[in-house]
Formats: structure tokens, C-alpha cells, sequence
DNA sequence: AACAAAGTAGACCGACTTGTCTACATGCGT
DNA sequence: ACGCATGTAGACAAGTCGGTCTACTTTGTT
């Protein structure tokens, strides 16, 4: 395999389940069976790794959920699609983003606290990328078609109640079953009108 | 002033703005014109620290959260409440909180990996507190005497919203001004029953 | 067969980390 | 006035960090 996506690869996995300053450059060698100029060969720093890392995680990441939400004919069915895989997430059955600890971004973000910093801007453009996307599929649908201020008024409390869901599964390890509830969900998604 | 308290506020404010990994000892003692031996004569370690630090902010908190969305006659005032409360920490307008740098316990959550961690475990009974805090409000409004599933539920429901304002606050500087929207509360807060 | 590119292993550097310890100064109660 | 607790200032230990560099080995191409 190419050494650099298995660098890419080691880092991600363990920088996601340990967080960034918590992990030394030698364990991921170690993790990675790698030498030490060989990654230096490929990333000029660790920060540059930590970039590679979270671009691979946003490909990922993106690719996923868009499967998941794809076909969805009504907003409420994006919305029930959304929650349901961000609860599966949390219950390691997605397997394409590792045991669950939490967005990556948000962790990372957290780690790096100036808001101009290029990892900060990196986990700022994920967000931004998961809401395009959430925007696009809403638009989609028959009952939002050209009417993209509401769509994306949709999309931002979905971003929304995904965050929550997220950070509060990471710090309590607690989920929001009523999330999937269907009438809860339709409720939810006419309120806006 | 107490040199202990002293210590702590300002190791709070350092590591709150900056992150816990990323603040040396020795720079909170600049910071604080403190020598290192008096700090070691308060605390056994840097970890210690840190718990009173969470312990400090916990307080602080909840105390201003308990003001915000006191005397709230009806869910919909609860919510209305928490939501602005939160809109004016994110905008700097809630001194008692510091600097708007999201939820200090879930970025320190996110430095602290392992569940059982002395630190993540306190970042997790705050939350618990919260929780319980909105728990309590809701059930002392007249439409929710006696009803403390649904009172749970909707705390619930309260508190994901929250923590996503908090996370998408943090990391992409945007607020979503419509949680403050009367008609959307209410609508809100009737799609449980 | 030969050569260049890319790999390994790990010593090493300087800076930084938490935490200990010595030497000295200050303030306070009796 | 004395003694003790508590403070300051900072050297120091022991270890980790990111990153560089040397010396050697493997791999692939021509």
C-alpha cells in the first residue's frame, strides 16, 4: 500500500480516538511501522499531518452521510435518515468512521483554539461542506424546491441537532431516542412553515 | 485574596481560552504571580488543578443559567430563555462566563479520551446537572406538574439544541437566530405531546 | 548489473513538560 | 521578639516533544 495514505490512515485512527497533543509522532510510527523519515518525507510537520488527516476524515465523513440520506423524497425523511445514521454512528454500526468518539472537527477545533489557525479553518470549512450538503438534498425534495431560504433555515436546525446529539453522546454517553421518533420528526419539520 | 482561589480563576480563564494540553504550569504562574511551590502547596498536580478549575466553572455556570431562566411560567419561557441566554454567551454579552470559547467541559472532554478519567467524569456529571436543572424548571411550570417524562423529554430535547448552538458557535462562529423565533418555540415545544 | 529513489532504525538536538527541592523573604499570632 | 506557616524565585531532575541527520537496506527501472 502507498505509505502515505497508511501514515494518513494510522494518524487518523489514533488521533481520533486520543485527540491530537495527546499522541506523539513515535507512536503513530510505531503504530504505522514506519520510519521516522519516511513520514517526515511526506509531511513537512505534524500539523500538515493533522490537515491530511482531517481532509481524509471529511471525504469520509461526507461520503457517508450522503449515502445515507440520498433517496430521501421529504424533509422529514432527510431528517429521520440524518438521525437515525448519526445514532448508529454513536452505536458503532458505521463502520466506515471507527468507534464512535465524538467529531473529529470538534475535538480537533477544541485542541486549537485561534480561530485563524489553518487546522481551525480546516474543521470550520467541514461544517460548512456537511451543511451544503444537507442544503442540496433538502432542496431537492418536492416541497422545497426553489425556495432555498427555507431549506436552508431546515438545514441549520438539522446541523443543529446533529451537533448536540454528537457532543452529548461523546461527553454522557446518552442518546436522544425521541430523535427518531416519526411524529416528533413531522412536527419537527413543519414548524418552520 | 486567597491565593488558592486566585490560582484557579486564573488557570480557568487560561485553560478555557486556550486548552488544557496547550497551558503549561509555568505560564499560569506567570499569569497569576504565583511561585510554584505555593501552587504545589494547593494542589498535588496539574490534573488537580484542572478538576477545580471544572469544579469552579460548574458553579459558576449553573448559577448563571439558574438566574436566566428563572421564574419561567411556561415551557415555552423556558426554552426562550435558555436560548437567548446562550445567544448573548456566544456574543459576549455574559460576563460572569468569560470570553465565548465554547463549553469548557466539552472541549476538555475532548483532551481527556478515556471515559473513566477523573476530568471526563466531571465534565459529564456537569452536564447531568444541567440536565437536571432544566428538569426541575420545566416540572415547576403549571403544563408540566406531574409530568416528569415529559418534562425529561423535552430537558432533553433543550439541552441537544444547546450543546449544538454551543459546538457550531465554537467552530464556525454562527448563530442560528431563529431558536429565538416565538412561533418556532412554540411549536417546538407542543410537538411532544 | 547498476544506479537512483525511497525505505529502515535510531541517535541526537533543543525546547518544553510536570514536579521537586533549596534558599531566602514576609507576615502573623502569641 | 520569637517562631512558624506561607510565600517567592528559580535551579534542577527526568522525561517527552517535534524535527534533523547519519548510515544502511530495499526496491524498481533502465
Amino acid at each position: 500500500m502507498d505509505k502515505r495514505t497508511h501514515i494518513i490512515n494510522t494518524a487518523l485512527n489514533t488521533f481520533y480516538q486520543k485527540g491530537i497533543h495527546s499522541v506523539g509522532i513515535n507512536e503513530i510510527l510505531k503504530l504505522a511501522n514506519v520510519a521516522k523519515k519516511t513520514l517526515y518525507n511526506h509531511f513537512v510537520s505534524k500539523d500538515e499531518l493533522v490537515c491530511a488527516c482531517l481532509e481524509l476524515r471529511d471525504q469520509r465523513f461526507n461520503q457517508w452521510l450522503s449515502k445515507q440520506i440520498a433517496d430521501c423524497k421529504t424533509p422529514q425523511q432527510v431528517a429521520s435518515a440524518l438521525f437515525s445514521a448519526i445514532t448508529s454512528w454513536i452505536d458503532n454500526k458505521a463502520p466506515e468512521l471507527g468507534d464512535f468518539n465524538g467529531c473529529f472537527f470538534i475535538n480537533t477545533a477544541a485542541e486549537y483554539p485561534q480561530p485563524d489557525h489553518p487546522i481551525a479553518l480546516q474543521c470550520k470549512a467541514h461544517k460548512q461542506a456537511v451543511l451544503d450538503l444537507l442544503i442540496t438534498t433538502l432542496s431537492q425534495t418536492a416541497q422545497l424546491q426553489n425556495q432555498t431560504a427555507k431549506a436552508t433555515q431546515l438545514a441549520q436546525l438539522l446541523m443543529t441537532l446533529k451537533e448536540g446529539m454528537i457532543c452529548q453522546a461523546r461527553v454522557t454517553h446518552t442518546t436522544n431516542h425521541f430523535l427518531q421518533n416519526p411524529k416528533f420528526l413531522a412536527q419537527l419539520m413543519d414548524a418552520q412553515a
